[in-house]
DNA sequence: CAAAACAATTTTAAGCTTGAAATTTCTCTG
DNA sequence: CAGAGAAATTTCAAGCTTAAAATTGTTTTG
């Protein structure tokens, strides 16, 4: 790609030449914020969805999936997973579809309440999830591996700040 | 994907000494931050999506490529967009074909070179976008309004290392 | 109890996205 | 100048994603 300029990479409608501070209502700093968080995230998903398809012939959905699962030993109903991974819930209908069928998760229906749907992994969808969370974790470590400690304790608070902006205004607006 | 639960954690970052001693393969500190940048991500791009669909009946990446074309006045070549946008060229094919038939875009052969396509914003196409990024960027800023100016300075400076980190990662290993 | 209301999930229709293969059009080499 | 090779774009097959409608099952209410 284009080398070292902030918006060579990604979307870049912003002007460049934006100073931090400006009249009240200029939003350009807010604006070139966005646009260099957007080009992380996409920078670092981009390449986890290339390395998971080429080791493991797998998606980052499925991988999110199985990851909900991990820490859910008993299974999950669908609809909480759904919500935990912030898709709708017919996205999860067709992962699940997918993933059951190629022996990675189970699925029951709740004796009590036959609109409940319970997912877990199996045995060898566990010990699938385990060798791709492995080299996940290699692939974040080394893509973040520029960064200072120290650094990566400030974006965390930072992130942490903006996270909490975020979900007010959604909560207050919409 | 992705809750970020971790709120509830202290972090165990903050002290690089700590971390020094543990476990050499131990990557959470980079996991968690991981999560909590997708976490935020997800969190405004899902809003801006779902916006551009109420608001303009649009979606993000027909945004995404009026706002290259904004800034060409003279067109610009399909690759070149496609570069830029950091997506398949196939997937330009599709979006210029909408935007051409919706009236937002001209789409021209270079006549020196008949390979080249050459696509720019019609009057049109200019002044709906116009509209869009105006609202875009109120969106943006609302969202972003919970955090002090000194914090999004951080913000933008951090994000800046782990894009260093990130792009010499991608440089060295990919 | 039957009907309405509600809940969980699936289906549907439309659009986005990608990598790989195919196509069209140049460009370069012998 | 022909044919090889390269470049720009399109096509294709497969999968992801969503909102809205439909389906199935449970609960509440008249």
């Amino acid at each position: 790609m284009t080398g070292d300029d902030e918006f060579a990479i990604a979307p870049d409608w912003v002007d460049g030449e934006t100073k931090a501070l400006e009249a009240p209502h200029d939003h350009r700093a807010e604006l070139r914020l966005w646009l260099r968080l957007l080009t992380c995230s996409t920078l670092v998903e981009s390449e986890v969805r290339r390395r998971l398809r080429e080791e493991f012939d797998s998606t980052l959905p499925r991988f999110d999936l199985m990851a909900q699962l991990e820490r859910a030993p008993d299974g999950m109903v669908l609809g909480e997973v759904s919500k935990r991974m912030m898709v709708s819930p017919g996205n999860i209908t067709v992962l699940v579809e997918r993933l059951t069928e190629s022996g990675h998760l189970s699925r029951t229906t709740l004796p009590t309440d036959r609109r409940v749907q319970i997912i877990a992994l199996t045995p060898f969808g566990r010990a699938e999830f385990e060798k791709m969370a492995a080299r996940h974790a290699d692939w974040i470590s080394d893509l973040f591996a520029g960064l200072e400690p120290v650094d990566g304790g400030v974006l965390m608070d930072e992130l942490a700040k903006l996270k909490r902006s975020v979900i007010a205004s959604l909560a207050k607006g919409g």
